[in-house]
RNA sequence: GCCGCCUUAGCUCAGUCGGCAGAGCGAUUCACUCGUAAUGAAUAGGUCAAGGGUUCGAUUCCCUUAGGCGGCUCCA
């Protein structure tokens, strides 16, 4: 046998020509696949010369999406094992886990999915061997007779090179660019008794045998999902799995998903009496109680503190107004359909059913734009005014469908905290500039230390405006956003209609990311309101608008912010900064006298006059997570002093009561966690 | 909007193979109360989401509607 040459991870390495990498590399049990000069490979294809070999172990981000690729490809197999009439969609990982789409008569019941999970034991354990074979177009066609959506897919192949979007997501791991292959599921490989039990269309790689799935892992649930991706297409039901290298991340796994469980904001707001959503009003529609609203006024006093700092006004705008503001915006036209329906007002009609008097559509405003802008326009404007910084908590109203409410997150009534600025064009980018720090910084003092950013550009189908315009603003954007340091991350069509925006993403404390800020440049709104100023030399000018919220909006940054701190909130945002637990009933007036000087500090202070016993106190306090429970007894009646116990559990005893109003204030004032 | 599941006391949930319903926590009252996560007892609290149908009888079975949950699609 020649030799022949490459590297693998860079080492240079002589081998006989036609070893395969599983030969190679047998002794490596975590390396599931190669990656050979870019391109990921199974092992047991045969190593080219002079080519460049890496290792892809199970625990890699390539290596984690071959294990769970090919725990889909098992899904698939038990699936068509309990029942031969499923029709395959596609079966592609994602994060954490992998989905595979099925046709099937009737949906999945959580029993089947308990069998699926044992009947993909039993395929794991028999130790399946992946084969990859390579097919023609005709030869796809012949053996995939009775899957309709796999022959989609070979079409839309020969139709279309490898482009994800036309494909649909997910559809690309099934054909991919390059040759068309089909995987067999080999029972006893090697052996006189091998057989094909399944197979199916993919482009692979795929895990050397079933084995490798070992017990890590898991389905999770079974939704519908539109085959590829389009409403217009016939629902298929899907199956999600998760699956790890191992039992224990999958335990790890399952914990995490516990403990975003534990701090869902709707679960939060129930145990802590922040909000509800009442029937009565409606869906999406929450009211906030006593101690959610302490929390919402301190995050709206302190963003309304820094924003008269940084130069903005203070503007108030109803929320319902004639259609043909609506109209003259473009959002009849673009967004009617997430918007309220009209209430038609002042028609009045003759006896006969004629019209006597027109009537008028109302609309609830689904944003504030275009309020702001009459406000701009109510008088001629100078360029000695910009940029003007027009600021409102502005509640809106969109009407989403039913389907996508959630909590807080998604309501159907939401309050802003919406600013438009006018400036000029050479005014814009200093100010986009200035905004991003100033939107950052903020951010920033809420507790959110995680950012990235992403450039939302033209939908070409959902946009008014020339071409040139909408280059210009995102390219203004992007330079900005590129200034900043932070990562930048391309969202192709995801704009408003009448700009592109910079959008910033906070990770919280769980490794979440949430969408917060926007920032929009809009070419677009002001000539369409035919909003001007007057320019230094007299002739009047169009002014640009920057169209940004920083926390989206207050319900739903109320809602991050929640789960962000798991209901622990730092003292500043706390409902009840302080609260006193008497050690005994004859404690209580001392602590009411503390109390009372802190309150006297600004502080929200209570005292736990229940009839409950001490430890019961301590825990009801623990419970309610206030950030300073003061206790007070015998000891500390005598000293004149209180002992803290903070969440954590741990204590700090005998301070005196002045020194101890001095710790708390000091701790709201610095915003800081405690 | 689409698919599936769900809706029983303020909260979390049992239960009724069709015969007018239960627990724990919470609330109220009484007694008890001395150092860091649950003192005890009693009481109140439900048209079993709403409407219609089947039935001698419906909280239970069927239909419709409204809410909720998980996905899909959407998210100005």
């Amino acid at each position: 046998m020649p030799e022949i040459h490459l590297t693998l991870d860079g080492v240079p390495t002589v081998i006989e020509a036609g070893t395969t990498a599983i030969a190679l590399l047998a002794k490596e049990r975590t390396v599931v696949a190669v990656r050979v000069d870019g391109e990921l490979r199974d092992l047991d294809r045969e190593l080219p010369a002079d080519a460049s070999v890496e290792r892809v172990t199970i625990d890699s981000p390539d290596g984690l999406a071959i294990l769970r690729h090919s725990a889909a490809h098992v899904l698939a197999q038990a699936v068509q094992q309990i029942n031969p009439d499923a029709k395959l969609g596609i079966g592609p990982p994602i994060t954490d886990g992998f989905y595979y789409d099925f046709d099937v008569e009737t949906p999945f019941t959580p029993e089947q999915l308990t069998e699926l999970d044992k009947v993909m034991g039993r395929i794991i354990k028999e130790g399946q061997t992946f084969r990859r074979r390579v097919v023609t177009e005709d030869e796809a066609r012949a053996e995939l007779a009775h899957e309709p959506y796999k022959l989609e897919l070979i079409g839309l192949k020969s139709a279309v090179s490898d482009d994800e979007q036309s494909v649909g997501e997910g559809a690309s791991v099934e054909v991919g660019a390059g040759e068309l292959t089909i995987y067999d599921n080999v029972r006893g490989a090697g052996r006189e008794t091998e057989a094909v039990v399944w197979k199916d269309l993919c482009r692979g790689p795929h895990l050397p045998s079933t084995r490798l799935i070992g017990n890590g892992v898991q389905l999770m649930r079974s939704a519908a999902a539109y085959w590829r991706g389009s409403e217009k297409n016939p629902q298929l039901q899907r199956v999600y799995g998760t699956a790890w290298p191992t039992k224990d991340e999958l335990r790890a796994y399952t914990e995490r998903l516990a403990e975003a469980e534990r701090r869902d904001h709707r679960r939060l707001g129930t145990e802590l009496d922040l909000f509800s959503f009442p029937d009565e009003i409606g869906s999406g529609l929450a009211v906030f109680h006593p101690r959610g609203g302490v929390v919402r006024m301190e995050m709206e006093e302190y963003s309304r503190k820094r924003h008269i700092e940084a130069g903005y006004e203070f503007v108030y705008s109803p929320h319902a107004t004639k259609g043909k503001l609506f109209e003259v915006s473009g959002h009849l036209d673009w967004y009617a359909d997430g918007m309220y329906p009209p209430m038609q007002l002042d028609a009045e009609y003759h006896a006969d059913g004629t019209v006597k008097r027109e009537g008028q559509d109302y609309y609830l405003k689904p944003m504030n734009c275009p309020m702001h802008n009459l406000i701009f326009d109510a008088r001629g404007r100078s360029y000695r005014e910009l940029p003007l910084r027009l600021f409102e908590f502005g509640t809106v109203y969109r009407y989403e469908k039913s389907g996508v409410v959630h909590g807080l997150t998604r309501a159907r009534g939401f309050t802003q905290d919406d600013a438009h600025i006018y400036t000029t064009r050479e005014q814009m980018r200093e100010e986009l500039t200035s905004l991003l720090t100033f939107v950052l910084d903020l951010l920033k003092d809420y507790g959110l230390e995680d950012f990235y950013l992403e450039l939302s550009t033209r939908n070409p189908e959902k946009s008014v405006g020339d071409d040139a315009t909408w280059e210009e603003a995102t390219q203004t954007l992007k330079e900005v956003a590129e200034a900043s340091g932070l990562d930048l991350v391309p969202d192709p069509g995801g704009a408003a209609f009448y700009g592109p925006k910079i959008s910033v993403q906070a990770k919280d404390a769980i490794g979440r990311t949430w969408q917060m800020s926007t920032i929009q440049l809009d070419f677009n709104l002001p000539e369409r309101f035919d909003l001007t100023y007057q320019a230094a030399d007299g002739s009047r000018q169009r002014p640009v608008m920057i169209h940004r919220a920083l926390f989206g909006s207050i319900e739903r940054f109320f809602a991050v912010l929640l789960e962000h701190y798991a209901g622990a909130f730092p003292a500043w945002l706390a409902p009840v900064q302080v609260l006193a637990v008497p050690v005994a009933e004859p404690f209580n007036d001392y602590l009411i006298d503390v109390a009372k000087q802190l309150k006297a500090a600004g502080v929200r202070a209570e005292v736990d006059l229940s009839d409950d016993r001490f430890n019961k106190k301590i825990r009801n306090a623990t419970k309610e997570k206030v950030p300073f429970v003061l206790i007070a007894g015998g000891e500390d009646a005598e000293a004149g002093a209180v002992s803290f116990r903070y969440r954590d559990g741990t204590q700090r005893n005998g301070v005196p009561i002045a020194e101890a109003i001095e710790i708390v204030r000091t701790a709201i004032d610095t915003r800081v966690q405690v």
